[in-house]
DNA sequence: CGGCCGACCTGCGGGC
DNA sequence: TGCCCGCAGGTCGGCC
């Protein structure tokens, strides 16, 4: 479910609860994605400094050490009492001297790791390979452009491997191509810079519009307060195969892309 | 090493 | 009604 949209809206709803307070409690429940890697009752007493994003990832910096989230395909983190008993599908609850948070994750796709160091141990595995943050200012043309004349997979997988632009997945990369006129099947290597500098006007757009409007809600995501996302009320393909396109009328196809879905307009995705 | 594919897990909607 | 299949926002590890 999350990208990067759906990512930065948690932080920013669930960051000012945990922000400064300190760890009362630390619980798991079912086995998620990966270990937690450490015992949940060593984080008891330490002080969470400040939650920050990479890619997909929450980042909780502790007084010592840090708390890697990642929500998978289902989860979502929410802000509860304490005395709220855990639903099915609640894998991991902090308790903290202002707050109570919880990882509910059906799939259980998502993880919470452990990770002294952000920049070796677990969190270097699972943050290091990441390019760089579509939101910041080292995203220009030039990135893309130096990434994609080395590989000949298509754009859209290029953009979905995350590791020459960060957080974009499914959803956004169907949006930004379609905003581009790009086809999603054309070889990375052989788009114009022109066209890569519309690729990432297109990809900052539409993920600071996403989060503007709380994210995408396509099935059930929330915010941690509970609040529903509405960007996918107005996504221009993302799930509207057969509905016309808003530029040319024609209808929106859907097809197979790397055993991923893919949404485009055949006729003004041409590039 | 680049690129492809299966695997992980649960729930939901559609077709029969 | 109920079952079975396909599908879903991610990404890692193993294989060629």
């Amino acid at each position: 479910m999350p990208e990067l949209p759906e990512v930065e809206v948690t932080r920013r709803s669930v960051g000012p609860h945990l922000e400064g307070s300190v760890i009362r409690s630390a619980r798991l429940g079912k086995p998620l994605r990966w270990p937690l890697g450490c015992c949940p009752s060593s984080l008891v007493g330490r002080k969470v400094l400040g939650v920050s994003r990479r890619g997909k990832y929450l980042i909780l910096k502790l007084s010592q050490g840090n708390l890697l989230v990642h929500l998978g395909m289902s989860g979502r983190l929410l802000m509860c009492s304490h005395e709220t008993p855990d639903g099915p599908h609640d894998h991991f609850e902090l308790i903290t001297s202002t707050a109570c948070v919880r990882l509910r994750d059906p799939r259980r796709f998502g993880a919470v790791v452990f990770s002294d160091n952000l920049t070796h141990g677990p969190a270097a595995k699972l943050i290091g390979k990441l390019g760089v943050e579509p939101l910041s200012e080292e995203f220009t043309a030039q990135v893309l452009e130096s990434a994609c004349s080395r590989t000949r997979v298509s754009i859209k997988q290029l953009l979905l491997s995350g590791g020459v632009v960060a957080g974009i997945g499914n959803i956004y990369a169907c949006e930004a191509l379609y905003l581009a006129g790009i086809s999603p099947d054309a070889p990375a290597n052989g788009l114009k810079f022109q066209a890569l500098e519309r690729l990432r006007d297109a990809i900052q757009l539409l993920l600071n519009r996403s989060i503007g409007m709380g994210g995408s809600s396509l099935k059930d995501f929330l915010d941690a307060a509970g609040k529903k996302g509405g960007y996918q009320d107005m996504a221009l393909v993302y799930g509207r195969s057969g509905r016309a396109c808003q530029a040319c009328g024609s209808a929106i196809k859907r097809f197979s892309q790397n055993q991923r879905a893919t949404y485009h307009c055949p006729v003004c995705q041409t590039l």
